[in-house]
DNA sequence: GGTCAGTTTTGAATCACTCAAGATAGGGGC
DNA sequence: GCCCCTATCTTGAGTGATTCAAAACTGACC
């Protein structure tokens, strides 16, 4: 009963105005396994099942994926570009600081104190985003090596 | 009375135990000057004063001060890292959606409420981070173009 | 003022990502 | 089911931000 049927992500696609091309189909499929993974992650997820596919392309359907609405970006500092399937929620992220990886966190208190700051210094403000940094639970149970 | 004497610079650094040397120093009165200011921004304030100075040096320059602590390294998705001399208090940044201008924000709640997420996934976390999105006064005032 | 490790200069390389031109393949209409 | 048109992908090259390495230099303790 999981909601991953073959077809799911080409209607997905369509009814996000998308062409349900292969390597779109695949990007998402790579995107349920690995979530928050990165160019080169979905890329070499992408491969097995299509194994012409060029990194170019990778970039190329993450970026209309993202446009779409239908995968959201992440840029953790020093850290390149990370993509997920999430989207529509507000939910934040948390980043191991010794090896990268990243969770969902969900907002303890909601949106509304994180978007109002007490002094704006005149910006116009649209979106509040939060990024923790802590140890994921391998790294913290691993020794100093 | 401001605290921007020629020898302050030289004693902070001294302090956290660096050489104090000319372009390290130029490298601070630059952020003083421009706070936020990108790694060539830097490179730019500090050529008038040290013409010689290369912008690997800057790197190098920021790269120490950071370690030290005395100064802090942002990095706003899509924009190169930012280096400011405001650290040690819990402040957030909000970025311009248009032109990529950054505006120092105080948390309106204090640190409390964003350090304590429902479930961290398992993850030992140390900090939170607040990015702010919007427009700034003068992109706000412009017209669409 | 001399000495030496910490810094900077010079030059090159890497990583993540983007751009452009031509080849390819979805999918609506028949 | 087949055709055509255009969105998409492939191939190849290029860019910006940042880092690496070796040699020259200089700040700071003595």
């Amino acid at each position: 009963m999981t909601a991953t049927r073959i077809g799911s992500e080409r209607e997905l696609l369509r009814s996000a105005g998308l062409r349900a091309t292969e390597q779109r189909v695949a990007v998402l499929r790579a995107l349920e396994g690995s979530p928050h993974a990165d160019a080169n992650g979905v890329f070499t997820a992408v491969l097995p099942e299509l194994p012409d596919t060029s990194l170019q392309a990778v970039y190329g359907v993450l970026g209309a994926l993202t446009e779409a609405g239908l995968v959201r970006r992440i840029e953790p500092a020093g850290s390149p570009a990370r993509y997920e399937l999430r989207v529509g929620d507000n939910h934040h992220h948390i980043v191991c600081t010794r090896c990268g990886a990243i969770g969902d966190v969900d907002c303890a208190v909601g949106s509304a104190p994180c978007l109002t700051p007490a002094d704006t210094s005149g910006f116009t403000l649209t979106t509040a985003e939060v990024t923790y940094w802590g140890l994921c639970p391998d790294c913290a149970a691993a020794p100093l090596t």
